[in-house]
This record gives C-alpha cells, sequence and structure tokens, in this order.
DNA sequence: CTGAAAGCGCTAACAT
DNA sequence: ATGTTAGCGCTTTCAG
C-alpha cells in the first residue's frame, strides 16, 4: 500500500476523460454534467485520491489560511475566541494558522512576520499588553491581505475590530458595586495603552461621577495581571487607610488570587470588600464566595471576526466599510460582590 | 507596492546567476561559494522576497507539518506540552497543525482523516476517553508516516509512547495518603479503558495491599471528569457511611469542584478527608486548602514527543525500535493531604 | 459540456 | 562552484 500517490491525471486517464474535466468535477463545477461528477467523484473516493493543496495553491496563488496572532493562550476566553473562529473558517474550509505573542511585542512583530513569510490570505489578531504601534501590519495592508482586530484593538481605517463595549462594562461594575454601599472602590487594571483598560477605566471614572463619589487615582492598581500581580495588588489593598470596600479586578484569574490574599488576613468578602472580576472564567465558580463577572462571549467575537475576514476574501463585503463591530456582554451576578444579602438570587 | 511577488527567477536575473544557484544559496547550501550566498541573501532581503512554500512542497513532496491531535485544550497541561512540541518543532523548521477531538473518538477519526489528507509528515497525539481502537491511524502507518502517542496511549509496535509512570503516581498518591492516617481512600477516575486512569488504578491497589487496606469496588468512582462529574462524586462521597477519610482524584479541577460541595456540606479539609488531584494545575494553588497534586513534566514530554518524531524525520532514529519513552514525575503535597501537621511544610 | 496546453515557483538530477 | 532542464499536480484560458 505505499503506492503512489494518486493524481487526477491517474483518474482521467482510468475514466477516460481529460485532467481538466478530473479537476473541475472535483471542484462540484457546475460546468461539468451531474453524471460525470458523479462518476468522477465515486471513483476519486475508491481510489483513495487526496488532492495535493500545494499544487493547487501554487497555480491558484491562494493559500486558503487565516493567521492568527492572539496574546495568550491560556485563557479560557481566548479559547472561546478561537473556538468561534475555527468554526467559520472550517466551514469556509479555510485553514487557521495560530501564533501566540505571549505578551511580548517583539514575538508580536515576528509573529506577524511569519505569517506573512507564510503568505496567509487574513490576518485576525488581539494585541499584546506592550504593543506599541500597528507597523508591523503594515506588510499586510500594503498587500492588501485583510486585518481584523479583536477585543485588544487599535484604532485604524486600514483594519477593523471587533470588541465589547469595555466603557459599558466598567461603568456597571463600578455602578453594582456602588448599589451594594461601597465607597471606596478599587480599581486593579493593566497597561492604559490597551482600549479594554482604558475604556473599563472610564466607564469607572464616570460611575463614580454620576453617583457622586470622588475618583482618587491612588485607588488604580496598574500591574501585568500575573499571579504574583494577583498577590501584591491585594497586598496593597491590605495597606490601604481605610481599607476600600469594593474592588473591580481586570480578570478573574488575577481575582481569585487577590481573594485568596484577602481572605488569608481575615478580610472577609464581601462584607468587608465587595469583588468584580471580568472574564468569566471557571475559576470564578471554584472560589469562595463565588465571583461576580463579566461575561463576553468569546465564541461569539470569534465567530463574528473570522466571517468578516472571510466576507471580505470571497468578495461580498469590504473591511474599510465595515471598521468596528460591538458584541454583547454582560454582569454576571455571584456572592462576592453582594454585600445586601437581599431577595436577589446569586446567578451561577 | 501591490506589485508582483518576487520569485528566485527575478532574483537570478537580477544577479546574473542561475536559479538553481539562487535556489540553493537560499538554503545555506555549502555548495555555494560563501559570498555568492551572501550576495544573494543580502539581495533577496532588500527585494522582499518570500520563499514560496508550495512550489517548494509540491516539488519535494514534503509539507514539513508536523500534525498533532489533543483530545481537549482547556487545560494547563496539554498546554505545556504544546509549548514543549512548539519548541523543537519551530527550531527544526517545521510548522505545527493542531486539530482537537474535544474528548469525542468521532472527532479524532475526522481530524486523523484531515491530516492525512493534508498530508502532514508525522503525527503527535493523545487518545480521546473513548477511543476503542487504533485504525484510524492505520493509513499513517501504511504511508510510513511516523506517529508518536503522549499520555494517553496504547500500546502498539507501530507507533512510539511518550507517557510518565502513572502506576508509580498512582501508588505513591495513595501511599501518601495512607502514611497521612487515612484507612478508607476513594479514589476518582475515569474510563479504564485509557491506560493512564488503569495503571493509576493499579497503582492504587498495590499501594492498598502492601499496607495491608483491603481494596473495595466501591471506592472506585469513574466518571467523565467534568465539572458535573466533581459535583456528583462529592455527593457519592458524602453518602458513603462511615464516609471516607482519603480521596485520589484523577484531576485537580474535578478535585477543585468536589472540595467545593465537601466544603459546603461541613467536611473539613483535610482532617475529614484528605485530598490527592493530579497534574499540577494553577486550580491547585487557588483553592483551600491548596491541594496536593502529582505533577508532571507536560513540556518536557512534549518535547520528547516532537524530537522523536523529527529525529524519525530526519533520518536518524527509527520509531519502530524506540516504542516507549518515559518522563519524570513527582509529587508536590500542599495542604490538602496533611492530617499530620508535622515539621513538613508545604510545597508551594 | 469537455479537451489541449501553458505555467504557477521551486528543486534536483545531470551536466559542466 | 555553477548552469540546464525537466517536472511536481493542479487550474484555467482558449478552443471546440
Amino acid at each position: 500500500m505505499k503506492g503512489k500517490e494518486i493524481t487526477i491525471y491517474d483518474l482521467a486517464h482510468q475514466l477516460q476523460v481529460s485532467s481538466a474535466t478530473v479537476s473541475r468535477a472535483l471542484k462540484d463545477d457546475p460546468l461539468i454534467s451531474l453524471k460525470t461528477r458523479k462518476r468522477i467523484f465515486e471513483h476519486a473516493e475508491k481510489m483513495g485520491y487526496r488532492t495535493n493543496y500545494f499544487a493547487r495553491n501554487l497555480r491558484s496563488q491562494k493559500t486558503h489560511t487565516i493567521g492568527c496572532i492572539v496574546h495568550e493562550l491560556q485563557s479560557n476566553f481566548i479559547n472561546s475566541v478561537l473556538a468561534g473562529i475555527e468554526k467559520v473558517t472550517a466551514e469556509a474550509s479555510y485553514d487557521l494558522l495560530i501564533a501566540h505573542s505571549a505578551e511580548s511585542y517583539k514575538k508580536e512583530i515576528s509573529n506577524a512576520r511569519n505569517l506573512f513569510q507564510k503568505r496567509v490570505d487574513g490576518v485576525i489578531a488581539s494585541l499584546s499588553i506592550d504593543t506599541v504601534n500597528l507597523d508591523h501590519f503594515s506588510s499586510f495592508s500594503e498587500k492588501h491581505i485583510p486585518v481584523v482586530f479583536f477585543d485588544r484593538v487599535e484604532k485604524s481605517d486600514k483594519y477593523a475590530a471587533v470588541i465589547i463595549d469595555n466603557y459599558k462594562c466598567g461603568y456597571e461594575a463600578t455602578a453594582h458595586l456602588i448599589e451594594q454601599g461601597c465607597k471606596k472602590i478599587v480599581i486593579v487594571t493593566s497597561s492604559l495603552s490597551r482600549n479594554v483598560y482604558a475604556e473599563r477605566l472610564r466607564g469607572y471614572k464616570d460611575a463614580l461621577f454620576d453617583f457622586g463619589l470622588p475618583y482618587d487615582e491612588n485607588l488604580v492598581i496598574i500591574n501585568d495581571l500575573s499571579e504574583q500581580a494577583g498577590i501584591s495588588a491585594a497586598n496593597q489593598i491590605l495597606a490601604m487607610k481605610p481599607m476600600p470596600d469594593g474592588a473591580f479586578i481586570a480578570n478573574d484569574f488575577v481575582a481569585a488570587v487577590s481573594m485568596r490574599v484577602l481572605k488569608e488576613n481575615h478580610v472577609a468578602i464581601p462584607d468587608d470588600i465587595a469583588i468584580v472580576g471580568f472574564n468569566n472564567d471557571v475559576i470564578g465558580k471554584i472560589v469562595e464566595p463565588a465571583l461576580t463577572t463579566i461575561h463576553y462571549a468569546g465564541r461569539e467575537m470569534g465567530e463574528v471576526a473570522a466571517t468578516t475576514i472571510i466576507g471580505h476574501l470571497s468578495g461580498e463585503s469590504t473591511i474599510q466599510k465595515i471598521n468596528t463591530i460591538i458584541i454583547n456582554s454582560a454582569m454576571i451576578i455571584r456572592q462576592s460582590s453582594l454585600k445586601r444579602k437581599r431577595d436577589r438570587p446569586a446567578t451561577i
């Protein structure tokens, strides 16, 4: 069974038709009569024919591959986005090339270069925390290769973006804490060069203002969202006098780590301090008390990003027209933020 | 800048050499004089030349791609394996095609078919929970495409395997619990068709025997390791009379979920029941008390698997010779299993 | 509806 | 050390 690979020439010869006919039939080209198509299909199947994508791509000058750059892989959010992208691209029979920058601008640049070398037909990306500009994507725009950013985006008329309304999320989380009676709310976040964090902070500020609370920049803790960052954020909170009675933390993992440290220091959650996380990670259901968080439809975000790229590639729409798409998000209230134990049941 | 793509012919023409020389120089072939090579390199760089992998692969009949089938993506363990594989394959300038079966035999079959269609040069895989045989890999072995399994493997002389000593891990975990004074130890595990679970159970049994404890099959809880499974396992434990005083749980996530339910039912950990998990997931450091677990070097496992495949492909070694490679693993003792609070400090 | 033929860009024998 | 040449397997005009 080691034998040679079957080609369309073999099939053509065996069926006494031309290779062109086989090629067309295999793509289900209506130009070929249904009868011939069927005959060729069945024969190809029987012979164990597999299309040679290299020959096809070489000839057609398309790779049928979408490149994807993400800043993180150990994240439920990113994984659901990826699942959404995968679903859509697979349906359109595009391949997916996933590169991850591990939150490094330098790596992101080399990821982009790599995808460019691999001649992807389109790019979907979420920016690393320390990315300073979009120059590394210009090789794509120069060759008219479509690029769509998601979640961590940068405004540009050259590329489209799929995001959630981070401002609204920040506002709602803060308002919720205030409604629970919090008067001094810490926000633990990351680089304000990234839209997601900057926007949420803006929402936080506006909520404070609307409810008549003062904004104090000492209550803004900026770090890298690592485990260590969670520990030190908690320690900073513990050191504040008086201690804050609310915290809005940029992701559920950091929130969980902080909660652990706070509890070790005999701080009661939510009574002493109410906590809201972000992302709706599984960990939020494991920690005690269960974590109030913001849920975003990662899967949907991925699907939308992929659909946009593929629509563009098949000439249905143009990325320049679309520019920005906003996906839904919603707060999930659990015990960690419920100071006023009332009728409202915790959502699990 | 939309212009045509540069080819080796363009470079050849511009530099007044033949296309063959350019081709060789670009692969750093020592046949070409260092001077010419350098000249060509620099010119290629300047012109923004990118190699056309389709033409190359079409000609060389190699894809330079390794396919990888995993049963899960939301797992730190799998992610570290993948990182290890990525490192090695990237160094050897192979591409990686990742497919995931989501613990479904059917999907695994279609993943395999897909990778075969894509003509990967080699395959690295970890079996899904319900995989019943290895027939879907026979197309690879027939074409002499090397396959290496890792972690969840099935014995076969056609394929190589990279694993940890699950028997030893099961034995040590159980022995540890016994040393802590446990007399009735539950084991929460999954399908015994998978080597990893069968072997650990064997270790569990032997440890019980060696320490003179009876083996009771009612203490073996088999489920699918989902969140729901963790909840029901805990409920089963709660219903046992007398309640077990030790539990060895197949992964840290399920252990964490079970702990939560147990604690909600006022069971003290480790005093009422000592717990050991598996995999050394981050979650083990978040739960309270911190979880004793078994650490396996996932990254190393990935590196070894990839090195084996690539060694085979470059003709350095043969997979038939190697067959099985065993990677180190070690228990990490934290509070969840320490009934006897003695000198031994908890490892964090 | 089908066929003939050219060529995508690269590699590797074979020749110098 | 470098050049010549013949494809790799497919798609796609152009011609019937």
